[in-house]
This record gives structure tokens, C-alpha cells and sequence, in this order.
DNA sequence: CGGTATCCACATTGATACTG
DNA sequence: CAGTATCAATGTGGATACCG
């Protein structure tokens, strides 16, 4: 989530996240996220006939609470890096 | 968490919402989230021996993720019904 | 009342190997 | 590149019984 909301949009580029996810496990989350209508798949930008992966509408409404998930970690968790950038401090 | 945040303090009380937590596994949580920082206990209020447990500060600081679920339930997932007051429509 | 103790079922992750 | 197939290990949840 925290990959499809920086816009990132193919199987290697969430692949090369530093969690270093199995294949298996991320191919079994997309499909996930696009059984709940969270995801989905779209021709790749670059013309090719490869696949990409977007958020739907539904699925661009979790970015606020990946935010808050993001801005509880840094306030409260030491050692939280936001890959995102954070909410200015109200 | 969110017996938590309406104010719940008691065992009982949380053993007798809705999705009838079994005992050990809310026993569990309740020790997890106290070696989190995010609960702790307090002697009971009404004066008997009993324990109660309330928010940290940093379980309070939880608040906002939950908000966030909750308004991204009754916005896109159909049944979805707020326990917790909702957010105003901005 | 407020838990522990068992024990089982199932979900999830992960390593690894393989394929169109 | 973008997955699928296996299989083992671990995590999580739940039913149930019991106890101070």
C-alpha cells in the first residue's frame, strides 16, 4: 500500500522495497487488494505489453490512514522513518 | 482498541461486545498492549480490589488510525456501522 | 469477576525452485 | 520480467475447561 500510494506501479519496483517481499507473498496481495477493489491492473505506461497495478478510488481512500498509521510511528515509535512524506506538525 | 477509546475500562466489559472475544485471547491483547505502552492499568473505580485499564498517551495517540478506518468503512465498505461517533462529512 | 491453561484450526509469511 | 508452485515455520484466533 504504502508502494501504490508513492505511485509506484509494477511487480519489480514493489519487489525492490527494502522488506524484500517474496514473489509468492506480493503476488498474493495484489491479487488480494484487487478482490477487495483496493487495486488494479492497467496496461504498463511504457507501451509494452506488461502489466501495472494501481489504486482504485477505494483504494486511494486508505492513504489516510496509512498517514496516521505513518505520523503515530514517528511520534511515538523511535527509530520510524516516513517513506512518505509527513503531515506538517499541526 | 475501540472499547478503549469509548472509555471502557473494565475485563467484563470489554468480554461483552458484540464479537465475543474469547477470554484468553482478550487477556492476550490486553498484556500485549501493555508491553506496547499503549495500555496500562489502574486500580478500579470503584474502590473494590479490581483492576481497570486504560489508554496511554500513546494509546490515545492511536485515536486517529482508528477514526481513519472507521470513515474509510462507512465510505466504501457497505454494512460498515461506526461504534464511535463518525468524523463530520467535511 | 477476571483471568490461565490446553489444544486445535487456520491464516500468513517466507525460502526456494521453477516457468512462459 | 512477472509471476506460480511447494512446503515448512510461525502467528493468530477460537472453543473449552478450569481456578483464586
Amino acid at each position: 500500500m504504502r508502494d501504490l500510494l508513492l505511485g509506484r506501479a509494477r511487480f519489480k519496483e514493489f519487489s525492490a522495497s527494502p522488506e524484500r517481499i517474496p514473489t509468492n507473498i506480493l503476488s498474493e496481495r495484489l491479487e488480494r487488494l484487487r478482490g477487495a477493489g483496493v487495486v488494479e491492473r492497467i496496461p504498463a505506461a511504457d507501451g509494452t505489453k506488461r502489466l501495472a497495478y494501481r489504486l482504485t478510488r477505494k483504494g486511494l481512500g486508505l492513504g489516510p490512514i496509512v498517514a496516521a498509521v505513518r505520523d503515530w510511528g514517528l511520534k511515538w515509535e523511535p527509530g520510524t522513518k516516513a517513506a512518505i512524506a509527513a503531515a506538517p506538525r499541526a
